[in-house]
DNA sequence: ATGGTTGGCATCCAA
C-alpha cells in the first residue's frame, strides 16, 4: 500500500500537477492539505478522471483538506466534532482498506506568543484528546498531513537561527510530542538519518529550492503494527521545481 | 534589519 501526502495550496491551481503526480505515481491514498475552496466548488473531476475517489472538507480561501483513494473511504469524518470549537476545516478522517487515515492541516501559528500560536498548541493538545477517542493504536492507522512543525534539528535548513520561531520552537515539540506519545512512528525517520531532506520551501526567499533552505513539515506517521510493515518512506522534490508549484511537495510511504 | 512570493478575494489576509 502506497500513502502520500501533498500540500497543494490551491487545489485548483495545481490541477495539472496533481493529475500528472497521480497519474505517474499512482498511490493508493492521497492526502491533500490547503485546498482553499469550498465543497461545492472542489474539481471532483481531476481525481474522478484519473480513477480516484475523493472526500473533501473545504471553507472559502483558507485551509480545506481532501483525501483521494483508489478504494472508496468508509467512516468518513471531519473536524474534531466539537460543538464549541470552530470548525476550520483542517481535519478528514477515513477508513481506506482497513487503514485509519488522519489527514490534518496543523495550524500555522504565525508568530510566536500569538494568539495563532497559542491556537496551534492547544489545536495539537485536543488532536491527541481526538486520537484517545477515537483511534486504537492496536489498529492499522495512518496520521499523515501538514503538520508545520519541523520536530529535529535535521529538520530544517539551519535549526540555530530558526529555534525559538514559529514551526522550530520547545512548546511545538512539547505539544507535538505529546501527540506522539499515542504511540506514532515518523515513517521517513526510520530509513534516512541524515539532514537536509525536505518538504517545504518557502516562496519568498529566492531560488530557496536550489539552495535548499528548507523545512520537513510534511510527516507520515504510522501505528505500531504498520510502522513495522513500512518498507519506504521517500520526498519527491521534482514537483517543486515545475512551474507554478506548490510551496510543499509530496511525501510516499510504502507498507507491505 | 528588512524584504522578498503566492493564492484567494477583494483591493488585504494568511502563509
Amino acid at each position: 500500500m502506497k500513502i502520500a501526502t501533498f500540500n497543494a495550496n490551491s487545489v485548483r491551481v495545481r490541477a495539472e500537477i496533481l493529475l500528472d503526480w497521480l497519474a505517474e505515481n499512482q498511490p493508493d491514498v492521497l492526502a491533500i492539505q490547503e485546498t482553499k475552496c469550498e465543497d461545492d466548488k472542489f474539481p471532483q473531476e481531476i481525481f474522478q478522471e484519473s480513477g480516484y475517489n475523493v472526500v473533501f472538507h473545504g471553507q472559502k480561501s483558507y485551509n480545506g483538506v481532501a483525501i483521494a483513494s483508489r478504494a472508496p473511504a468508509q467512516r468518513v469524518t471531519t473536524g474534531f466534532g466539537d460543538v464549541s470549537w470552530p470548525e476550520d476545516c483542517r481535519i478528514l478522517a477515513a477508513e481506506i482498506d482497513g487503514v485509519l487515515i488522519l489527514n490534518t492541516y496543523v495550524p500555522n501559528g504565525n508568530k510566536v506568543g500569538s494568539e495563532k500560536f497559542q491556537y496551534k498548541l492547544d489545536w495539537l493538545a485536543r488532536l491527541r484528546r481526538w486520537m484517545d477517542d477515537r483511534m486504537d493504536s492496536g489498529q492499522d492507522c495512518i496520521w499523515l498531513g501538514d503538520i508545520n512543525i519541523a520536530r529535529h534539528p535535521e529538520d530544517v535548513y539551519d535549526s540555530a537561527k530558526v529555534l525559538g520561531g514559529v514551526g522550530h520552537h520547545p512548546q511545538e515539540f512539547e505539544a507535538l510530542d505529546r501527540v506522539l506519545d499515542w504511540g506514532w512512528s515518523d515513517c521517513f525517520r526510520k530509513f534516512t538519518t541524515e539532514g537536509g531532506h525536505f518538504t517545504f520551501w518557502e516562496f519568498v526567499i529566492p531560488r530557496a529550492v536550489e539552495r535548499d533552505i528548507g523545512w520537513r513539515i510534511d510527516h507520515i506517521y504510522a501505528s505500531p503494527s504498520l510502522a513495522q510493515r513500512c518498507s519506504g518512506c521517500w520526498i519527491d522534490k521534482a514537483p517543486r521545481l515545475l512551474e507554478r508549484p506548490s510551496d510543499h511537495t509530496f511525501v510516499i510511504a510504502e507498507f507491505a
